[in-house]
DNA sequence: CTCAGATTGATACAAACGGTTACAATTTCC
DNA sequence: GGAAATTGTAACCGTTTGTATCAATCTGAG
């Protein structure tokens, strides 16, 4: 079932980047890059990205702290690259949750050696193991999904049954409100797949979704479409963190 | 009767773990790893572990603390390895619940022996013995397991009768609310078997649970089905011990 | 304003996937 | 030892979802 993994490169100098990129694409993988912090979040937010390889030392936001950033805020793997053969960097960067670390200069085939250990690991646990801090219930217009038990009650209290590709596209669009996506992103974020030529399964997926949400499908008030650029949620959506099971509890805090 | 023993290597030293891993495997084993207590956990949650191989030696929590953890908090067997030979680490070992111990270097073959050795006698004891600091009692909904007395009763008060298979399932799901299970991973964790192609037997064993369980087994409220991925309960569980409330197992603080 | 090309929506269809039933093999329990 | 229950396998069928196709709509050039 498997598709080409996605892989994020995050290093400031271009050369590097583009380097990575080529090597990586080369070997099969889909790749994308960002030049730092600011690029990077904008990526996480628009891409299903699996694996992410972080340089260490950049200016502005370095790589520790981000590294840190996605930790709490993603669940995604990361390999760092340092460019000090130091212990001390490796503790650190093992003890800030990466999942690998490469010192400068390597070797672009030991990268991949890594690269694809790293994803067996990841990917031999369950995939969806919870973004940390994410809301529960999500609320637009008068709908009400509620995200771990994929229900999604009507303004009328009617619960919409969502086949997994609804509801997939449905939190995509939810945890992005007015933010235009094109085809290629919604297909990357809801099925991790890159668009064939003539691809049209998202216009499908999203007429399929209009039918059971919107009023008058014809004249969609919440899923508005891009001549040329994709799709936008319009309607204002907000999320509540419920109280947590105990299944999320990675807390070791006092109560 | 036995299925091939599920064997978690735990080290940092990347050519360690796959060194082992290639070995044990081509011994007939089947074989994860880790490289520190952060994906060990995860691991033991996702997986039917049989054993545990951990170096003592690991930057960040050490393996002494990772063997405490895991013997006050699951019921699988442990063989540490050393690098020192000393004495003292051997006392320290065994005290702390270690099933056997290796310094080294050490050859293959005896690691392969020791675990043969372990597996043979862990085997020989009622291998259900319960892990320590479990939830005797599991609610979902309006429903209640009394899992030592492995009975289910509904929210009308009925006892509900459940086969063992029924039974394990139910007790996976209840463990692991809100993560989506892929079918291997739910035939490791039920039954400690490998899929065969074709394999339907899980969804099989869903289908007859949701007969019990749900109120209309063909709209299933708790047990949702995930097209291409597997299954996810989701319910909200809780979980009491004997009459404390239940926290997960990701405490390592005394109480 | 009109028309051609491009873009999008809708429908039809086929392949893949999952639910269910029946049945056989196995175990459990009198 | 035999009946009943359990559990894996196979088969059938409904659903889901991607692709193809055609109609509708939009855009921009003339």
């Amino acid at each position: 079932m498997e598709q080409s993994a996605h892989i994020l490169v995050v290093d400031d100098h271009r050369d590097i980047r583009e380097l990575l990129s080529k090597y990586l694409s080369k070997n099969g993988f889909r790749v994308s890059d960002a030049d730092g912090g600011v690029k990077m979040r904008q990526m996480l937010k628009t891409a299903a990205i699996d694996l992410i390889v972080l340089d260490v030392m950049m200016p502005g936001e370095d790589g520790l702290t981000l590294c840190r950033y996605v930790r709490e805020n993603e669940n995604i793997p990361v390999i760092l690259l340092t460019a000090l053969g130091e212990e001390t960097d490796r503790i650190i960067g093992l003890e800030i949750g990466a999942d690998d670390y490469l010192t400068k200069p390597f070797n672009p085939r030991e990268l991949l050696a890594r690269i694809k250990s790293v994803l067996r690991r990841s990917q031999s646990m369950p995939r969806e193991a919870e973004k940390p801090n994410e809301p529960e219930v999500l609320t637009f217009d008068d709908w009400t999904l509620y995200v771990h038990q994929r229900e999604l009650v009507s303004p009328d209290g009617v619960t919409v049954p969502l086949s997994a590709a609804d509801y997939r596209l449905l939190v995509t669009f939810l945890k992005r409100p007015t933010m235009v996506l094109s085809r290629d992103q919604l297909l990357d974020l809801t099925s991790g797949r890159t668009a064939q030529i003539f691809d049209r399964s998202i216009d499908n997926q999203v007429s399929r979704l209009r039918k059971k949400i919107e009023e008058d499908p014809k004249n969609p008030r919440m899923i508005k479409t891009v001549r040329g650029g994709g799709y936008v949620f319009t309607a204002k959506v907000t999320g509540k963190v419920e109280d947590a099971t105990f299944d999320d509890v990675d807390e070791e805090n006092d109560i």
